[in-house]
DNA sequence: TGTTTATATAAAATTAATTTTATATTTTAT
DNA sequence: ATAAAATATAAAATTAATTTTATATAAACA
């Protein structure tokens, strides 16, 4: 019962619904999020430890850096994740994705100069 | 968004889990729901206007009960719905179902007096 | 009509979740 | 080695949800 609950609490709230629409389409990792929803670290780190405690994500380390995707290991949470990122409008993400991008292009700047 | 939010949100609590699994095999009314739970009325209302505001139950006035039943009017929220009646196992309510059958045996005692 | 029953709701008290601020840890780069 | 970057976590502050207590309303009954 509680593992329920607990999913269900993971997804009733908007900012994990962002990431976790942020995360559709691959893995991010912490910053990347941080510069999409234009919202404190801690924050952050404190809603993906919410999402990955209920098991709707998981995450892996590399360099310095912690990257998360969606975990839809099984049927229900698959369906359910599926369901939610139908059913959030493209508007609602729309400027995420706008930061997200213009934050992977000073990115690859930065590359290019390296 | 906020209608989503509203659903799982509805969706993470113990007690209207519970309410829930009792209304799957049909309707009923506040007091019986109060009876099978064993806790306060007061309590019973907040949680039913809960699950009633994100729409996964509904009610009707009949005297001077107020009946509630499940309401799965859409592919969504009837597949939600089964779902967590599927997951819950019948464990948890067995208790929540003696109550309520005794509730039932004493009501039908009442009519048989009448 | 006055009383009882079923329910809702408001207000207060309590508990839980979220947000912010500050700091610690780990990894990489200088 | 030192400094900087990325992240996590602890503590405090804030906000939101739940629970309890008290009361109001409406229907049915004596």
């Amino acid at each position: 019962m509680q593992e329920l609950i607990d999913i269900f609490k993971a997804l009733s709230d908007e900012t994990r619904l962002r990431i976790l629409k942020l995360l559709e389409h691959g893995e991010l990792c912490v910053c990347d999020i941080v510069a999409a929803l234009d919202i404190i670290q801690p924050k952050v780190s404190f809603h993906l430890g919410v999402l990955q405690n209920a098991g709707l994500i998981k995450s892996r380390k590399q360099g310095r850096w912690m990257r998360y995707k969606i975990d839809d290991s099984d049927i229900f949470k698959r369906f359910l994740i599926l369901s939610v990122l139908e059913k959030l409008s493209e508007e609602v993400i729309k400027e995420d994705k706008k930061r997200l991008n213009k934050f992977f292009e000073n990115k690859d700047d930065k590359l290019e100069v390296l």
